[in-house]
DNA sequence: GAGAAGATCTCCT
DNA sequence: GGAGATCTTCTCA
């Protein structure tokens, strides 16, 4: 299995927030620094989407921080939170329709040295099983946000030529206090990288 | 300008 | 399993 070194299209986000949620399972995440690049499998995601839904950020209307998920999809969407951690996400489906997928964990497959470097562990899995855990390990914080994910710059996703099969499971969102009846979350079966079963 | 809450992680028991 | 850390953003006065 080759990984593409294109980036996925900007029509491959703008559909519903759902809908690229799960399909983006199993893509790759192509992070570029001086160091050297990264490369990380998606294995976890959550949906999160706008007026209709209570746990999202735009729940309440456009606001300066929620700005992107209001903007065209295909662009990164990168927030700080409890003084300690950056979240990424990606904008989804069509502008003024707010809505973003948070990517929860990762198994990186190329580039380890240097997200270990980056999160100072020793467990493997601990690198990136997290929201918080991985946009470190990523060297991602708030100077990626509103990044065009389309271009191939130093942040992008990709897909591969293969076939990479796996069962895709639904369940809860987890960590938020509204909405969490709503089953957005999506993780790959068996993958030992996500977050919580 | 102040106060509260938050899509989390880590350490401690 | 539980609580503290720690700061940005939003809301209200």
């Amino acid at each position: 299995m080759n990984i593409k070194t294109e980036p996925l299209p900007r029509s491959f986000y703008e559909r519903g927030t759902v809908v690229v949620a799960r399909e983006l399972l199993g893509k790759y995440l192509v992070r570029r620094t001086p160091e050297g690049h990264i490369v990380a499998k998606i294995v976890e995601v959550e949906a999160y989407k706008g007026p209709k839904d209570p746990a999202s950020h735009a729940f309440k209307g456009l606001t300066e921080r929620n700005r992107p998920m209001f903007e065209e999809a295909g662009f990164a969407y990168v927030y700080f939170i409890y003084g300690n951690h950056y979240c990424l996400n990606v904008t989804t489906d069509q502008k003024r329709v707010p809505g973003a997928v948070l990517i929860r964990a990762v198994e990186i497959v190329d580039g380890l040295e240097i997200a270990r470097k980056n999160r100072h562990v020793i467990s493997l899995i601990d690198i990136s099983n997290g929201p918080g855990k991985l946009a470190k390990a990523l060297n991602i914080d708030k100077a990626h946000n509103g990044l065009d994910l389309t271009k191939g710059n130093e942040l992008f996703i990709c897909s591969t030529d293969g076939v990479d099969s796996f069962k895709v499971i639904t369940s809860k969102r987890v960590g938020i206090k509204a909405g969490r009846e709503i089953p957005w979350r999506f993780y790959i079966e068996n993958n030992k990288y996500v977050s919580k079963l």
